[in-house]
Parts: C-alpha cells; structure tokens; sequence
DNA sequence: CGATCGATTGAGGTGTTTCAATTACGGTGG
DNA sequence: CCACCGTAATTGAAACACCTCAATCGATCG
C-alpha cells in the first residue's frame, strides 16, 4: 500500500524541515502524565517509553520509541498527556510545535490522510498486542516483543549480521509483556539455552530469525509493510 | 475538545445519508480475518466483537461495538482485514462502500481530520487497555470493562436508572479480559457478593457506580469527553 | 577501587487455569 | 402448557504458570 510507506517520509519530512533539534538525558521526562505538551518529536537517536504508573507503584510500557519513531501524534488530540514518557537513553530527536501540525491537520487534506492511516496501523498494531497479552504465554511474549523490535531497529538501518544494540533493561522488557522482571529472565535463559536469541551487554543476535518467528507465531504483518518487507514476511511465516 | 465531540456526529451524520441499511443474524460473520471489506457499518441496533482467534483455539475479543459505533475504520488502511468481527445478536446496520470513505479521506481536510482525531482517541484508549491486561488482577479488569460498556451503552441512550440490557456471555467477558470464563464466573460471583453490581439474565444493574469504578480505580478520560460527559468523570473520580 | 545498578538463581507462595460434574436457563415443538 | 434440548452458569478439586522475596553475582561508572 503506497499510502502508508509515504505516512512516514511526509511526516518526518516536514517535522525535519520544520522543527528544531533537541537533546534530552537519559531518565529524563520527556513528558509527564497530565502535562500539555508544546511539541511533538521526530527520534534520531536514542530509544524511549511510554508508560503508566499504578497507584501501586506498577509500571507498565505501551511504547517503545527507537529512531525514526514520531512521538507523539495522540498530545494532538487531548490537553493533557495521558501517559508519561521516558528517556530510555540519551536522545537526539527534532521537535516541532505544537500548534504547527495543529494547524495543519484539518487543513492539508493529505497531511491528515498520513496522519489517520499512521493511526489507524498503529491500532493495529496495539490490537495485536492486547491479543498477546491477553493470551499468550511468557515465552511468546518476549519473542513477539524482541521480533518486532529487531525487525524496527533493522528498518532504522541500525542493525548488521542479525545483529544490533538493545538497550533495554530486563526489567523494561518485563513491564511492556506484563511480566515480573525475574520471569524475564528465566525466559531469556531458556531462549539464550535454545539458541533462539543472544543477548550480552545490551547487544543482541538473532542467529535464526525465522525460528524466533515460529516460537511465537510472529506475524509482523501488523507493522505494516513500510517496517516489514515482503521477502521477510515469507521467511518470518515458514 | 470540539474537535472530538464533532467527530462521531460528522462521520456518523455522513455514513447515515449515504449509506444503505442491513440486517444480520447472530453469530454471523461480519468479515472474517483475511478477507477484503467493501463497506464500513454504522451499528444502529446490537453488538458486534471484534477478534482474533489463535491456533490453540483461544480467542482474545480487542473491541466491543454497539449501537453508535462505526465498524470499522481500519479495514480502510489495509487490504484484508487484521481480524475476524462477528455478530454477538441481531444486529441492524447503515452500510456505506469502502471506496467512498476513502475517497473522501485524503481530499476531505475536515474529514480526514476527523478520522486521524478518532483513531488517536481509539489507541489512547486501547493504550489503557494494554496497562490493564499487562498488570491489573481479575477483579479490575472485569469491573473496568463493565464501567466502560455501561458508559458507552448509557451514552447511546440505552439505559435508565443504572439498568440496560447486557448481552455478553460470560465466555464474551473472558476473552476479552484475557480470562479464563470459570474465574469471571466466580470474579462476578465476588462483585454481585459485594455489591458492586447485579447481573442476571442479561440485564445489569449498577447501584453505585462511584463504587464499582473506585474498585478498579476506574478514570472514563480515555473514553473520551463524547462517551463520558465532565459531570459524570468526577462523581467516578472521588 | 568502591559504589551502584542490573542480572541471576533459589525457595516458597498465590492467583488463575483446567478439568469435570452439576445446575439453571431459554427456546422449541408437541 | 409442559417436556425436551442445547447452551450458559456455577461449583469443587487439583495443577501450574508466574510472582515475590531474598541473596548472590556481575558489570558499569565516577
């Protein structure tokens, strides 16, 4: 599908040719629960979450933002910000006011075209992952997340011989999946055990993707084709 | 925000003068997974889920739709449909063609405005719905998901002093809520022991709302200002 | 080189599932 | 109106996946 392959490009297009470039700590808000934000971001370096904390003191990721990622469309549409947002890492990114894009969606047909279809793959998207973590055992969970990461870090030309950097922690990979950061681990092991992954010191390795892929019942399809060429969706479903 | 309020009202408006009525029978397929749509429905009488079926056989239900709703905007970004939605009753529909819609989303700046808005709102509040199945206990999620329905169906003008039909099955409840249908079987056992609601021959009555949604520390916000009028997200806030 | 944070491992607990049996309900035809 | 049927709800008992707590080990960084 032509529309969505152009969603991106138009997109960080005019936020790289409009925005101003930024830098943010690792740790660092990058917008807090109930804040209005004044600008969006366009990634280029450095990896973010969004999440919710609980009155308990949970945690739990929605997002992950990795390079080329825009963070975030949905501050367009209400006043307050409905989860936080996070420095995973240090981040180099471009932001764009506000009130820009504002202007633009509603005016610029095509633009809010992008911006629709953007959204509408995004639920998508989250779809597929209320069907996982509804119903899905602690293995497939972290192999559904680390296939879909791998395939968007490669997208970002950001990975080489299956291999690629990870940032995250076990403890950030147990609050996307809904696991305990303990239970990660032990996943891991048996994944690591099986040769299903390599994981070390924030590098990761995929030696076989297409057996990573099976563990799972991996159907990357829901990230579209613009994160998802044909000829590695065929080899991801053998 | 106006922007929100206009969206249903302007699409709905939109689907209901150019659209054709149809009728379909419970437990009929609306569209199943795979398979191309060529109309979009505006739910005007029952309730419709949309899921997805794994190869154990399990089923995990990612959206409810009922009279008001519009089924389904994503089939617009993709050639077949991510997942199966069938016919939980009768239901009585507008259908409009696919081709239309997206005809008019892409020349159309308010439109296609509308679409972009209502696609944000539905993935903040599916965002939520992921927090929920990651790290809330059973009660939680079955008390959410009936503070969210009653919302919605009090919204569509369908129930009077905290009574309205209620037609999902037990089973309905659990794959959604990713549980098993014994334990929603004795988490409902709990709350009606409780107090907290009565739910017998698909009627449900809802004595105490504020109660029912501070058991699961409920907040309406991500239904949206157009589901959830500002009067009633603070009596389910204190 | 010490301090700190993340990863790892073990032991024990628990919320939820699974299986199986029973009961209640709702529709249908006589 | 009743007898029947299939579906849905309910209950109990046992099993299991995952969690929590706690201690140890390793790695990173000032």
């Amino acid at each position: 599908m032509s529309a969505q392959a152009n969603t991106l490009k138009a997109m960080s297009g005019f936020v790289r040719e409009t925005g101003s470039p930024v830098k943010i700590r690792r740790h660092a808000y990058i917008v807090r629960s109930g804040e209005r934000t004044k600008a969006l971001l366009l990634i280029q370096e450095g990896w973010a979450a969004r999440y919710r904390l609980l009155a308990d003191g949970r945690r739990h990721i929605s997002q992950f933002y990795m390079p080329g990622d825009l963070c975030d469309l949905s501050w367009l549409v209400s006043d307050e910000a409905k989860q936080s947002v996070t420095a995973l890492t240090p981040i180099k990114a471009v932001a764009i006011e506000r009130n820009v894009v504002e202007e633009r969606l509603g005016t610029d047909a095509a633009f809010s075209r992008c911006v629709a279809v953007d959204s509408l793959l995004r639920l998508e998207s989250q779809a597929e992952w209320m069907v996982t973590l509804g119903c899905r055992s602690a293995l497939e969970r972290v192999a559904q997340l680390i296939c879909e990461l791998y395939l968007r870090i490669e997208r970002s030309g950001r990975a080489a011989n299956s291999e690629c950097d990870f940032p995250l922690s076990q403890q950030d990979l147990a609050d996307f999946t809904g696991m305990s950061a303990v239970h990660v681990c032990r996943t891991l092991r048996l994944m690591k055990d099986v040769q299903l992954l390599q994981l070390h010191r924030r590098r990761l390795k995929i030696p076989d993707f297409s057996s990573l892929a099976s563990s799972c019942a991996f159907n990357g399809a829901y990230l579209g084709e613009a994160f998802y060429p044909p000829a590695r969706a065929i080899t991801a479903l053998t």
